[in-house]
DNA sequence: CGGGAAAGCGCAACTCAGTTGCATGAACCC
DNA sequence: GGGTTCATGCAACTGAGTTGCGCTTTCCCG
């Protein structure tokens, strides 16, 4: 809302940096949205926050794939069957998520990591991570 | 894999009869082929198993649909922003599943109910059901 | 049974999120 | 600063899922 947060971009570049891959300036915009959001975005929220200067569609998508692999962020699958992103926090890491059956926004669950939760997959099977996503009414949709 | 199995047509005739609408044969062949079914299935593979006397695409998303409001099915996001439908055992209630990274199946993992599944959500916020999918190797692609 | 209203089916055309290939431009190493 | 390598942007494509509409089936009631 308040425009740009030096901090936070600051902030971004610094994750990127650590990567030891390129800091490029769509990279660091977008990473930068994902960590000001407070849920997890659909690349079309994310091209309105970019606002005026917005990067090519697949730019975009390209960007986000790549902060997926390197662990920057993760992507969830919403109930409209379109992509999610969200920053990951290195406190919280990959963390559950709530979404709106009435506005259709996403909101995380920081307090619940998902790394840490516990379930039984059959016998043989590896699990190398859980999605959990909790569905109903949000507090402004109540 | 053996042909039409009697007891599931009728198993699936009960089912739908029990919602009180009409009884009608796309349905039953839908619903039977995901109470055969050991996991989630796309609206693809239905169509595979149907096999010769398959169903317009159209009404085969129209079926799916309505069994899922009706409380028969349901239908989880895969990683391939993919649509994918179980039937509704109604011992285990909804479930959480497990979807292998490499070979792409899903299978139902059916002792993990997401019904009584607690998580908190923040205050104001109604939780009206929960999906659970753990990611990762299953037992063949191990 | 059989006739008729209401609901479901099938076809064709459409939408839109996400992808691919390739030429141009920017980041980083030295 | 100069060259290599990787990222960006454009255009054209893919494929899951949807919509509108005329035809067929279900099922109720006589």
């Amino acid at each position: 809302m308040s425009g740009v947060n030096r901090k936070s971009v600051a902030d971004a570049e610094e994750r990127l940096r650590s990567t030891g891959e390129r800091v490029t300036v769509p990279r660091v915009r977008v990473l930068e949205a994902l960590l000001q959001a407070g849920g997890a975005l659909t690349h079309q929220e994310i091209e309105v926050l970019l606002g005026s200067a917005a990067l090519d569609r697949v730019t975009l998508y390209r960007v986000l794939d790549w902060l997926c692999v390197k662990g920057l962020a993760h992507r969830m699958s919403g109930g409209d069957r379109v992509w999610r992103f969200s920053a990951i926090d290195g406190q919280h890491g990959r963390h559950a998520h709530f979404e709106c059956r009435h506005c259709g926004k996403v909101t995380c669950l920081d307090k619940q990591s998902t790394d840490e939760l516990a379930v039984n997959v059959p016998r043989g099977f590896r699990s190398e991570g859980i999605e959990l996503t909790v569905r109903g009414r949000c507090a402004q949709c109540a």
